[in-house]
DNA sequence: AAGCTTTTATGACATAAATCATACTTCTCT
DNA sequence: AGAGAAGTATGATTTATGTCATAAAAGCTT
């Protein structure tokens, strides 16, 4: 089992710079868990003990709102690392994370991925990287308040429908399954409008919902209907 | 001068794992630049090159919009470092950095910081920390847009004159001069709207905006007119 | 002090999108 | 297979806030 978390572990970017046996070593003290839609890996408020990676599948960090609605501030793929930050400061876990669907995740203690840190530094280097990356992206979603809500959809499908692309491989298909609530709590709307819009398109063939997943048959004439300029 | 530097270095939370001798190190390889407001320290698209530290003043990242407008994702004061994670990485700035008023900052070069870091790996670990809490700032900035503008702006408010108190001890001014557009770009409206919210408030004796500073003398009871539960 | 520019102020109007209400359809689980 | 839950669909109505327009006040600069 262990050949097989080292062998996962190669394709994860922060772990990179590690040797073969680096790699080993810390694969020994992780433990799998295997996750099912809906359930969560952790829930916002608790003490931060682990450091998590997806393995397969796919997963959503959720803040909720006092008034009991509910924001997707980031969505996770496979070989992409949650509560990092969060476990080197060593406070509470500020978000939700819960599974999109049956998806396996390798765990590392909080004390475990601290002291592998410190010996790492370079470890460190690609986590501040990654952090300065996620908070780019956060900040693309605050200047994207300024578009209309059909932009933001129409954005937000097709930047996920690229990380799919990089991470899976070419593909017309967002292979991740999420409801249209998702999708609203995701670019800040109502499931109302989400539903209105995609409906819109599919009837202008712009987008196919006949599958569980929306396909996305020609990117850039999506991008050219919500009047994004074309990029490579 | 170069202990006038070390001396602010002690403040700044990122070097208080520092010894003396380390601080004196670092602070031979920075230099320090004056800005008048509305300069900038650097501007979005080009090449990282240095990391930058507030040693009085205060400044703003802002993010621009393609049709022109503004959003500020961040609002920076005394003691805050500013650059470093994407200096880590190596790229392009994302944002610009604004002086809000005349200020001093520090400046290290991308190559020292980087090095410095390998060499000190808790230094490393604040800064993630220090990533952290801004992402966690970036998303409830994202949960935020579910309130009106107004319980927004209270908010903001709230949230600047505390960190005010934190830096600059116990005061019931917000002494950062931001105009009504730096706070619609802040909070994600007008200039407009936050000019009709501000003098409904100042009628109200909510605020005072007599001065050009705004002031809030009691800030629990800006908190109740907006609905917001009163935290400790 | 006069003449800029920038910031604050108010009113009138338009509208995107939230809200409310009520179905239909598709899963999921016993 | 059938019931219940979850998700999708669409229409009618309301409203907060953006947009446009115009002007007064405050800050700078020469």
């Amino acid at each position: 089992m262990d050949k097989k978390i080292s062998s996962y572990m190669k394709n994860i970017s922060i772990f990179s710079q590690l040797n073969q046996s680096e790699m080993v070593v810390l694969s020994e003290k992780c433990t799998i868990c295997h996750l099912k839609r809906g359930e969560h890996a952790f829930s916002a408020g608790y003490q931060a003990t682990h450091v998590y990676i997806i393995l397969s599948g796919s997963a959503k960090l959720v803040r909720s709102h006092p008034d009991g609605k509910e924001r997707i501030v980031h969505l996770l793929m496979r070989g992409e690392m949650f509560g990092a930050a969060v476990v080197m400061q060593g406070g509470f876990y500020p978000v939700n994370a819960i599974a999109l669907e049956q998806s396996t995740v390798m765990k590392i203690e909080a004390k475990t991925f601290q002291d592998f840190f410190l010996l790492h530094p370079k470890v460190g280097q690609i986590l501040i990287a990654q952090l300065g990356e996620r908070i780019r992206q956060a900040h693309s979603d605050r200047v994207m308040s300024f578009d209309s809500t059909e932009k933001r959809i129409a954005i937000f499908l097709l930047d996920l429908l690229e990380r799919i692309q990089n991470t899976y491989g070419s593909t017309s298909r967002i292979t991740i399954p999420l409801t249209r609530q998702d999708i609203a709590d995701r670019v800040g709307s109502t499931v109302e409008t989400v539903i209105r819009i995609l409906s819109t398109w599919s009837k202008q063939k712009l987008i196919d919902t006949q599958d569980k997943y929306i396909e996305i048959p020609n990117m850039s004439t999506l991008r050219q209907v919500v009047g994004l300029t074309l990029n490579p």
